[in-house]
DNA sequence: ACATCGGTTTGATATATGTCAAAATCCATG
DNA sequence: CATGGATTTTGACATATATCAAACCGATGT
């Protein structure tokens, strides 16, 4: 017999660690809860440039980020490195690692931030049993996939200010969507960072950043921004057409 | 009672419809192996230029390719398109419509193409039963997120010839893993796809092409490739650098 | 308060790739 | 087998972004 718990109930529980991603609007019994509940105890610190993973580790947990944020990154043989995402708070990272049992990128940390970790093979035997968070982790899985098409979108077709504004842009939806200012925040990470998320040289970023300022679409001082116009921000993507 | 199928048993079905990445060397019951068989028995043709389907499209199904080939393409609003991906024999698409419910993306053949379509519900709720297919799917759809990974690097930090080398070794690579000449084969995409899908304009793709046919690295005309060193088309990535 | 050090901005210049255009080739169709 | 439209190649030139270098700034620690 099911005793089912309320949404309040479980929103209390999600805010313990944070599972933003993680938990749905379902209804639950109360041992379902604990069950997913003995997932996600543990908290883990980490300070500035500490490694969550590295590549080649193998798989053990998905990290859902509770608090501060992470890059992730590749890097081919030759040194060379991309900056593959930026994730904060209440999102899940190392689902890399699924496909081999073993990460094929780094996760580290942009500031201090802790971590809940969610056993990997806990969190599918229970998802066999909860076809609710069956499905939320499917599609968790699937907006990495689409997440990873827009970028390839800005890779490929756009120009370097337009990659810009739409950093920015997603930036402010992320920070908003949270419940922080969408036009008002700090950045965690270099020009340098920036421009290899990008596939762009730091230069260019300072530059397209330089530019902006002038034109009166953002104020930025170092790592602080503040968006002035989301309009023209928003209309510098898909203005400097480049028909690939 | 579980009677499990040999090794074999499950490959004759698995070539029945080709599910090479959907099938898992695994024992499963004959009734297990009826469920699977019931998810994939439908075989739908495609022609050249067919939409899979569009992006906007609700999801239905995860779709195998039995026969031929695709592309997917995302579209900015103003006109803009990325091909994201080149699919073959073998290969699921259609998992970027798991996150929202609707595809974000279109799918297009590229030849004369034949699809299994294997319903996404009744793949979830199998996947409950069957822990083998459960882990098989989330490592098709991880498989994806470290593909994407790969063309992040690509995109963000090689230049264009190191992008087309890597683009025909990866080609290569499967068609070895089918079964076909690593080193004789046919592009079934134009130079305006190959360019959308690296970065590049097609001008910008024959002149790589002509360039490594100057250095005899392969021989192209027209879509007929072969590629005559494939020691050095694999040095051509990472000697170039470009510190990003 | 001062020195130091990473990060950022800005300038001058170089270069890879885009753009435009024309010729060559391929392929489908009658 | 011939024709025409699409695709591909090649050339000349333009331009966005990289490269190199110097100055600037802000935080950190002495």
């Amino acid at each position: 017999m099911q005793q089912t718990v309320t949404l309040s109930q479980l929103k209390i529980a999600c805010s313990n660690c944070n599972l933003r991603e993680l938990c749905l609007p379902v209804d639950l019994s109360a041992s379902e809860m604990q069950q997913l509940e003995i997932l996600s105890h543990a908290k883990h610190a980490y300070a500035r440039g500490d490694y969550l993973y590295r590549s080649g580790d193998k798989l053990q947990s998905l990290y859902a980020i509770h608090s501060g944020s992470f890059k992730t990154q590749v890097l081919h043989q030759d040194g060379r490195e991309q900056v593959t995402g930026f994730q904060m708070v209440g999102e899940i990272i190392g689902l890399d690692a699924i496909s081999t049992g073993h990460h094929s990128c780094d996760a580290v940390a942009l500031e201090s931030s802790e971590i809940c970790k969610l056993p990997f093979s806990k969190l599918e035997t229970l998802s066999r049993e909860l076809p609710s968070l069956q499905r939320h982790l499917h599609k968790i899985m699937s907006s990495e996939i689409v997440r990873s098409q827009g970028i390839m979108l800005l890779l490929g077709s756009m120009r370097a200010e337009e990659r810009l504004a739409a950093f920015l842009l997603n930036l402010s939806q992320r920070f908003a969507a949270r419940g922080y200012s969408p036009t008002r925040f700090q950045l965690r990470m270099s020009r340098q960072e920036i421009g290899s998320y990008l596939g762009l040289k730091l230069e260019t970023v300072s530059r397209a950043f330089s530019h902006f300022q002038a034109g009166g679409l953002i104020n930025i001082k170092a790592r602080s921004v503040e968006i002035l116009d989301l309009e023209r921000l928003n209309a510098t993507i898909s203005q400097q057409r480049r028909n690939l």
